[in-house]
DNA sequence: GTGGTCTAGACCACG
DNA sequence: GTGGTCTAGACCACA
């Protein structure tokens, strides 16, 4: 299985659940049209209740990221993945964010072109 | 006073407040040596508990962008402000996750470059 | 065929029959006296399982709208369809909830009489 | 308090809530910035599981009907709660299921008008 | 087998 | 006091 979860982490396990999905979709690890595993599949593998990974799958659902069929969750089409103008703004804030603290610590601009781009190559290349 | 709170924000007001004093801290509308106002002084003008900005305060202690006296807190000046590498690869991962999610809704790394490259501009000039 | 069904949707696949047959009943696409295909043929059409099909049918034949005779399912004469006052409140309730539904998310009760003409209007012309 | 639920309906429970607070919104029993009952209180008098009121509350959220704040849920202001485009199709389809339902059990158009009006007064007028 | 719903009860963060 | 998260375990609908 291609996620982990750390238990003592203080962030949410759902959290890091869509977080490592999404990861792997970008790595298309995942891609449109697989299968995810059953909710309660998944939740034993990880050892973590029923209703945690229910609440990630669904999070990803209202995303547009996965689908939900009678059959279970499906990686949806890229179609379906898109924004509003809303979300973006979301999205640019908690990039500023991630930038001013990033800055505020005596890091250039370049280290975070630096860092982008490491990243970047990392999520191109490679299993989770 | 350049610091504006919204009550009703789910987001908690510590975090708002180290945000926001960060950004000042990036935008230089505060420097290395300026005083921040008391913590009741703080608390009474923006309506907050004092406890709320005492942790505010102390998280950017913590993080070495403020310095304690006995005459209250001040910005440090920037060789207190670097990282070890823990925090850094924290901030990586921080930035991993919102690259992810940008990415994951079918929005190009050339968007990411654009839209940096806006928010850095912004932080340059203005006031917050 | 004048059904179709989508696999993949969350909608109850018995509930995506009898929409689709109460539909092409209002359309006259199907007229009193009609023959429906067999459970098994429509289900063999359709890729579902036998079970579904009959779940469908018999929910329409208790409805009024399917008379069960040993050759088959056939649609009812009008006069079989009709409602007593019971299911006629639960109507009168579901049209009330997609009318509050409709009206709270800024709609005018002018904008749920244009819905209603442009569906009446479909509804009266075209096959399924 | 304004809101009852019946547990022995098939309807699930934070559906009968969601309808029942957006009735109230619509009546304006509820205006925007008005208090929600914090999930635990509202739980206990209707005597169903916090869980279930919370998942009400952030569904409603979701649509942008109530707004959540370190103090609670609010009633959000009429801006928050447009639709976009999916989600009219989406109430059409719920209107033209129910309308469909209605005509083929032998209900006129003209049948169908009379109860939207009924309707519409009565959500006028009156309290819950 | 799949997900959905509900309950009961616990612990945590925030202010 | 508020909501958020997580667990454990039950029952139901659908196919």
């Amino acid at each position: 299985m291609f996620l982990e979860i750390e238990q003592t982490s203080p962030i949410a396990i759902y959290t890091q659940l869509t977080s490592q999905i999404k990861k792997a979709i970008v790595k298309e690890t995942l891609v449109a049209g697989d299968d995810l595993p059953s909710v309660r599949v998944l939740a034993s593998d990880l050892g973590v209740n029923m209703h945690t990974v229910n609440k990630a799958y669904n999070i990803l659902t209202e995303e547009g990221l996965l689908l939900k069929s009678k059959k279970g969750y499906v990686v949806s089409p890229k179609i379906n993945r898109q924004t509003d103008e809303e979300q973006e703004d979301e999205m640019k804030k908690r990039l500023e964010d991630v930038l001013v603290d990033i800055l505020v610590h005596n890091h250039s601009e370049k280290t975070v072109q630096e860092w982008l781009s490491e990243l970047t190559v990392a999520l191109r290349k490679g299993d989770n």
